[in-house]
DNA sequence: CGATCAGTTGAAGGGTCTCAACGCGAGTGG
DNA sequence: CCACTCGCGTTGAGACCCTTCAACTGATCG
């Protein structure tokens, strides 16, 4: 029991400074920023409204609020990434999901006003806040900014919903396959290479996430470079047969019938067993 | 290849029926309602804008909206029960999850315009559909309901980190007794009973949802109710001690290391074993 | 009454968990 | 400078839980 105490004071420690709190110099230009990371087309002339929008800084290892903390503010990465988690009473972490760049964090927190989970900066990052009493009249406020949030948010139920495909493949290796193609995809989309990843979190997150243990995930990040269709070096992953992989991601639980779906069946795994 | 077209055309032969779609007779009176659903508190006198919204009623086995579909409108869950799931290519059917009464179905496909998942209605049930046209503009219109949909949207996301949390058990009873226990404070927050649960899925649903055969699913409803936390016939589900079936469900990976976390060391499974 | 589906139960096999041990790098203080 | 510690990542071996295939019961339905 002792050491569950441990664990949350270690957090206590870690959250109290919070990063540090930067009012950009013109609120409206903070504004324009964020209608810009959030997908918006804003030419210079555009008159936007002035917002009390902050933005943090974290550093690696520092929480943007912690579970059931009281929401006071909804966040926009801006840089950087973060995990998502929750934490049971036994101390094992169940991490929900990553945040990158323009992505929405906080928002679960509008059904109770407090915090469901935890986010962590995983590297250095930085966030806009926008105070919850902002939000709730952002609509007749900022119609654009709205849209842009709820397609964010959209989002975000969207990932979660993959999140459960991910786990719901039997395989580690379906699962891990699949989180890389996510990963891929979602680093395409912030304009960075879909091919070569670096991994901000560790294999213990990402054992979490996938629902299995972290041994399992290293042996299966083994199992896809033996098989082709990724060279591993730490967290350092280049994806060499794309469509390969994504033809692998596909199996299900009873995946093969008829042997065709599955490209390669297992050639180097088969010799180790034999 | 060929069951997976068949599949394909089964929903589409379903779903062309779309429920029946009635238009209430007073436009404001509809409004009041769906306010009311949704938890305003309303009073008589209240004005509220005119909103085209209408209400549709389907039947078991009807689908609101299948996977890819263009979004048209969001909707919210009037009476009945729906299941929320994805098709893989294979034709194996992952559950994303359970939407009852006061719930917003419909709202991921904001992010890009199309359903990624499909609604179907597991007994006869009704919904109010909101056009996305009118759903933009929600925020000036009437931004009471515009924060009430904020809300079900945060709380669909939260029940999402909970399906992760369900899967993540490795215990399949475990995965069960969580699930339950959701449905049981859903059930609650409904005005129905929290101790008497009509399941209104089939196992193989429950399966899906939780990430195991549905035999599994089957032999876990025996354990449980072998261990004494519930009554279990057919779709009928009596919660007999919720204290010890909380205590239960809080197992996770690595769970007994002390003895004492868990209750009972599976007194019955014990014996059956040896 | 045959067909189909939901649900249950049994038996066998395999994949993953768990417990180990090891190498490695970073941070730390002697 | 160099032990020392600690966490991350990897690999091996055994136990166990779940998957899979199978058979059986009931219920629904044409």
């Amino acid at each position: 029991m002792s050491h569950i105490v441990q664990l949350v004071q270690d957090r206590a420690r870690v959250q109290p400074a919070m990063g540090t709190a930067d009012m950009a110099c013109d609120p409206r230009t903070v504004v324009v920023q964020l209608l810009r990371l959030m997908g918006a087309q804003v030419d210079r002339l555009q008159v936007v409204p002035s917002l009390p929008i902050a933005w943090h800084r974290l550093r690696a290892g520092e929480t943007l609020h912690h579970e059931g903390a009281v929401a006071d503010a909804i966040h926009f990465v801006r840089a950087g990434a973060f995990k998502i988690y929750r934490t049971a009473e036994d101390g094992y972490e169940q991490v929900l999901g990553f945040a990158v760049r323009g992505e929405v964090l906080g928002f679960e927190a509008l059904a109770n006003g407090t915090h469901p989970s935890a986010a962590m900066a995983l590297e250095e990052s930085s966030v806009y806040s926008l105070p919850l009493t902002e939000f709730q009249s952002l609509g007749q406020r900022l119609p654009e900014l709205d849209l842009l949030v709820h397609r964010a948010v959209s989002g975000a139920l969207m990932r979660r919903g993959e999140l459960a495909e991910m786990m719901a493949a039997v395989a580690a290796e379906v699962r891990l396959a699949r989180f890389l193609l996510q990963l891929s995809r979602r680093m395409g989309e912030c304009g960075e290479s879909p091919r070569r990843l670096h991994l901000r979190m560790s294999r213990r997150d990402i054992a979490s996430y996938l629902g299995v243990a972290h041994e399992t995930v290293s042996r299966s990040f083994g199992a896809l470079a033996r098989w082709g269709w990724l060279r591993v070096d730490n967290r350092e992953v280049e994806i060499l047969d794309l469509p390969g992989l994504k033809q692998f991601s596909l199996n299900t639980r009873r995946a093969v019938d008829e042997g065709i779906h599955l490209p390669a069946p297992r050639p180097e795994l088969r010799l180790c067993a034999t």
